[in-house]
DNA sequence: CACCAGAGTGACGTTAACGTCAACCGTCTC
DNA sequence: GAGACGGTTGACGTTAACGTCACTCTGGTG
């Protein structure tokens, strides 16, 4: 629930989403953790960074066996993180993930087929936010109902 | 995925909350449907909405222990579908079907009980939504780039 | 060296949200 | 009255997303 839920101006919004894909393309800048010291921060358990690895959401190095994660990693599971609390499944999380990491390397039916994705993903966002709109107005009416039963007592 | 995606101007956006709202106060208009004919027409299947009766998301009447719908199980069929688009569990969906369903009767105790409810609703979908933006900013940062990246070939 | 805490690896259990299947029941039609 | 339908009820299977448990390994510490 702590997540970046800052409420920012529009120009920033633009910038900050600059900063997320740009850190997320960046390779190390030194910063590493163990996995408790992210489940820590992000409140999530051990089997948790586990499973994500197994489902191939996460890919950290290993140092003697012992998973060992980049500023990189961290922003993908602070990714994967958000994406589950908008109520997306793993499955298409993973697509994220793919699209954050492939908008670089230079093969034009790649860029292609993530410019499709991105499109087709955005649009699917736009509806789900419509849909969240529609729920909001109508909490808001029964909300603003209430209030004038209650004042009425 | 045919729901009311209708990108409907501000006010009417809130007039069309109050008739929902009001829709599901509303008792018999005397439409009445089968349980096949909602599976066609909101694209589930029969299990689905029996499951949902089991868990008390629904209660329509019997008539020679056929499930026989009114217009507002109806109306409750098409919000927990939508419900369930933007990602919220059967449990929660009970709350919100509560919700619709309980700001009519007098009680001062329960009437505030729904008041703080649709409080701290609010607030989870209204954070939903910034997460949602956020996300849409980043791929919208992605989309642009693979966009420049394809013009200069 | 003995020991212990932290990390890792299966294997199995669990919950939510249905799907599948088999067997039965009431009504309509021929 | 004999099917043929459409509907109903269990009982059991299934998938996703983890939790739990038991056991092993490894790196310090006294």
């Amino acid at each position: 629930m702590s997540l970046s839920t800052t409420t920012a101006p529009r120009n920033a919004r633009a910038s900050a989403a600059q900063a997320v894909v740009d850190a997320h393309q960046a390779d190390d800048g030194g910063a590493l953790y163990g996995i408790t010291e992210l489940c820590a921060e992000f409140g999530i358990t051990l089997r948790t960074i586990r499973f994500y690895e197994d489902k191939e959401l996460l890919a950290p190095r290993r140092i003697n066996g012992t998973r060992v994660y980049t500023r990189r990693d961290r922003a993908r599971l602070a990714l994967i993180l958000r994406s589950k609390a908008i109520g997306a499944s793993l499955a298409e999380i993973k697509q994220y993930l793919d699209m954050y990491g492939a908008h670089g390397e230079g093969r034009v039916q790649q860029l292609k087929f993530v410019l499709a994705r991105t499109d087709t993903t955005i649009a699917a966002l736009e509806n789900k936010r419509a849909h969240i709109e529609a729920t909001l107005a109508e909490l808001r009416v029964i909300n603003a109902t209430v209030k004038r039963a209650l004042a009425a007592r």
